[in-house]
DNA sequence: CATCTATTGTGAGTAATTCATAATAAGCCG
DNA sequence: CGGCTTATTATGAATTACTCACAATAGATG
């Protein structure tokens, strides 16, 4: 059988050129993150079952752990819920929350490409030689604010903050 | 015995005009996040304990929570960290983790008095009315980038980084 | 001071993640 | 190609951080 070069072998080669070997978890791992970005470990679990029926949670974790170490994989925390995985990584973009339905989108910061990394420091703070802004911004999107109109508010203690 | 007006009626009026009732345990708890701030909730019992011997860790989270949604306390989620809590709020700073020894500091953002709160959507997502901003920097202190210097790097993986 | 109800204590439970160790399979070498 | 070495994955248990239901306690109001 020739082989065919399929879309996959993209992260193979990333994979081998980040000195770490080619399996089939890893593979469907990345593919299923590629899909669906910002998915949890569960959702992750959930995709990979449809390929590898019988792979176990556990490893899971230890797949997507090394991929975030070997920088093919970025992990992102939104409050209020587990790490979220994208591959989408090297590029310094934030992450806007819906505080109504858990919706995530993606954000380039206004500031330029490397956004925030001028810091002003608290008076009688020590400074620090920043590497990483991560930026969550929390907020409304429009399917939630029309929503919201009519019935109940979602959250109203948050509407009133800044 | 005449009262002395003491430091702690500040935290007694804040919790009454937010409604609540004034105990012990709160204002313990008010206390020992003043004291020191960026406090895990293990921090907050350990502080509290010395003054309340039998408080229990649920009681801990119980008041966190609370003083937090009446505006009193301040929750942030920095990485590989339970969440902490500051004393600092309405002011919108945010914070810098040094990712060789942990340290946080307070930093006020840049751009102004409500910083990043524009952010550049990208292409196909969906606009939000946006609410809060909080931005975790992370970088490595002048203490750990001398020490690092000599001996073996710490986190020598985040350093190639941006 | 008595009452009402917010608050705290008690005990159990859960979600997310990690760890130790055994089994497996990639990639290299001849 | 077939064995060898070691990275990777599976297995099972444990841990951390936190939440929940409900009973006991104690602020605040009149």
């Amino acid at each position: 059988m020739t082989e065919h070069i399929a879309p996959a072998n993209t992260w193979a080669a990333s994979l081998r050129s980040a000195g770490r070997r080619v399996t089939k978890q890893r593979l469907a791992v990345l593919a299923a993150v590629e899909q669906f970005p910002h998915s949890t470990a569960d959702d992750v679990v959930t995709a990979v079952r449809a390929e590898l029926a019988d792979i176990t949670v556990q490893s899971i974790y230890v797949v997507l752990s090394d991929l975030t170490v070997s920088g093919l994989l970025r992990r992102i925390e939104t409050p209020n819920s587990p790490a979220r995985y994208e591959t989408r990584v090297n590029d310094n973009h934030h992450h806007a929350v819906c505080t109504g339905c858990g919706r995530i989108e993606d954000v380039d910061c206004a500031v330029g490409h490397a956004p925030c990394l001028t810091p002003a420091w608290s008076p009688g703070s020590r400074q620090m030689t920043i590497q990483i802004a991560d930026v969550v911004y929390q907020g409304v999107c429009t399917d939630c604010r029309e929503s919201s109109a009519e019935n109940s508010p979602v959250l109203p203690e948050l509407t009133e903050k800044h």
